[in-house]
DNA sequence: AATGAATGAGTCTTCATTCAT
DNA sequence: TATGAATGAAGACTCATTCAT
């Protein structure tokens, strides 16, 4: 089972682009500092001297702060999710898992992993969210489009199976997602368990939401 | 079934303290406009505004504006989250609930109902935890003595009279809270729903996690 | 030989007036803060804490923070110093000293002592003065012909009597207080040597001034 | 007869720190305001508009208004002085000076234009002395060990020829450095004589200390 | 492209002063 | 007379941004 790993995403964002090493640094830089203490707590000076160049050129690639900011979350809202949600979709029907539990079990663990090798953006995403509320809405009609009606016949197959009770799809996904979030947000919050077996994780959080979600006697 | 009305928990707390008018008000509009646009956004003068007083009475009182996040958080911590604990556990004493399925749906709607109302105090204190995670560690070392053997004993009834799975009690503590959250952040971060059916929301939840977290046959 | 004390006269000050207690522990407790940090690192707030009276308190009686300076300054100026002065000349014609060195032994030590008692004002009218060089025109202005006469007869009996060099006034009044500030001016700002000996210090000074102001041979 | 000229000593500290134009207009404006009226009432809005920069350029290289303070003192304490003291030994040593009275007359002659020269400086460092009383300590500290030896090496070389009394090196300091300073002091406070005589002076003085410190008969 | 000195609007904070009680 | 809450002008300092080199 193959696992969508997103750190190079990242990664690949900045060799993609045509920016000098000392941008890229800007960029690598502001990541993290935005993620360990948020965008308003990060000045562009300690971002020039964190990354080993002057002032100047900070502003020279990104025009403002606020085009840092950009130049990290746009990708991940332009190419990593659209591209994940497709590489994913394509995954999962590739993997043709007829078995619920099973199906779960692969998603949990797919998207856990890319959650936590994803930590710092999704901080800065998660920071900049409560900021702009509208940017979830940016989000999810990028993802929705996109995965809506695929999900929904992923969902009303294994109804059809026997597999998942005649709820809403709305309703399913919210459990799903809030047991996926109940793992993973602690994890990137605050480092609990550095060795956070994700493998086992997946495998209960599996177990519990396929008797949740089997169909009702 | 009585529910907490914590709504009224922060103006107690501003009433039970022997701050003037003024000082109320700018407690008042620093803890909306905290929420709306976040601590670093808010600044002092834009809070003596809205509060309509002098910058200068804004200082006289909180010191600093860092004193003005404590006299909004601290409370919370020190008071009305221990308060609300000791409320809610003698009231599911006294409830004397034996339906593992109607407890979930009176605590799921009990704890839905005070984070809806308290929206703008979590807002903040979740702004707050992303920037000083040792925060939870301090709410959770409050909460966790208080509640950890209670909940435990609860937990273990349940499971003896054969309702409940034989699972730690933190991952089952774990997905409860984890539906919880699905439901309620998307309303406190974006206001989808303004008629959000907590009772409804409740009910479905308490389904959905009784069949989740029933005893393997 | 009976010298002055002025710690007296400050506090002879605060009882000729007619101020309540507080304001006088207001006025008490300026000059000590004054003195210790200067007038413009003390806030009127802190007078009135360490006062143990309200901030308006503060104001009812002085209307202004340079009011409280000029209560603290003017008195001497306008009585302490006159006074001082009329008394150390009168005293000086009583003691009837036909020694030039006795003299100067006696000025100096009543001078020293002075000085000494009254190290709080000293500093506070000292701090002023750097920020008001006027001032010491209206101390001049005020002891000069009070003074001049007088110290010019005196001078001029021990030149008469061959004890005095024949130099002018000024040149010999400034070598005299130079050598008493060299001596005042160290205890002053720093406490070098808490027991210092104002005896002996007088004595060996007006050894020294006596044979350096003694007539050329 | 060469005299320390110390008035280029400022400049010259200017001129070794790689100051832009603009910072050097900082400090040097700075010395004057805190001068004339005192660091206190010299806000740093008024050094930016007197130097004609802007209020960031104040504190781009000077981080706090007391840096602006220490950058005026340092150079005085750390290379000033004791290069001064250097100097002036080394002078005094090739003057090589055999007439006490001709000695005393080199010394304050050169110290006098040197204090003269350095009005500014001395004013601000006065201040801060008594705000802070140990910064004397660290001065004597760097020049002592410095003069010391050297000093009580002149004196006994005076006293064994008979020219000077036999008393402590500190005493004998004391005196002349208290004559010195009744000379300079009124002239770097206020203004008195415009065209002040140094040379008269020190002749004057010389002649008043020589006699004054000869051995007893 | 990169630098870093310079900018000036904006921020938090202090403080002398007032005034209703 | 005394209080202390309230004021608002002014202060030190920050920071995103610009521009000449």
């Amino acid at each position: 089972m193959q696992v969508n790993n997103v750190e190079t995403l990242f990664q690949k964002t900045l060799q993609d682009s045509d920016l000098t090493a000392k941008q890229q640094a800007v960029l690598s830089v502001s990541l993290n500092l935005f993620a360990a203490q948020g965008f308003d707590r990060t000045s562009t000076s300690e971002i020039a001297q964190a990354a080993g160049v002057s002032e100047g050129t900070v502003f020279k690639q990104f025009k403002t702060k606020d085009g840092i900011l950009r130049a990290i979350i746009d990708p991940v809202l332009d190419q990593v999710i659209p591209m994940a949600a497709t590489e994913f979709m394509t995954e999962i029907d590739a993997a043709k898992i007829t078995d619920f539990e099973n199906f779960l079990s692969y998603v949990l663990e797919d998207r856990m992993t890319f959650a936590l090798e994803n930590q710092q953006q999704i901080k800065v995403f998660a920071q900049e969210i409560i900021r702009q509320p509208s940017l979830i809405q940016v989000l999810l009609n990028k993802v929705q489009t996109l995965i809506t009606s695929k999900v929904g016949d992923i969902f009303r197959n294994f109804q059809a199976s026997g597999q998942l009770v005649d709820w809403p799809v709305s309703q399913i996904a919210r459990y799903i997602v809030g047991t996926i979030v109940s793992y993973v947000l602690p994890q990137i919050l605050f480092q609990l368990d550095t060795n956070f077996d994700v493998k086992q994780a997946s495998h209960d959080a599996a177990k519990f939401l396929a008797r949740g979600l089997a169909p009702e006697k």
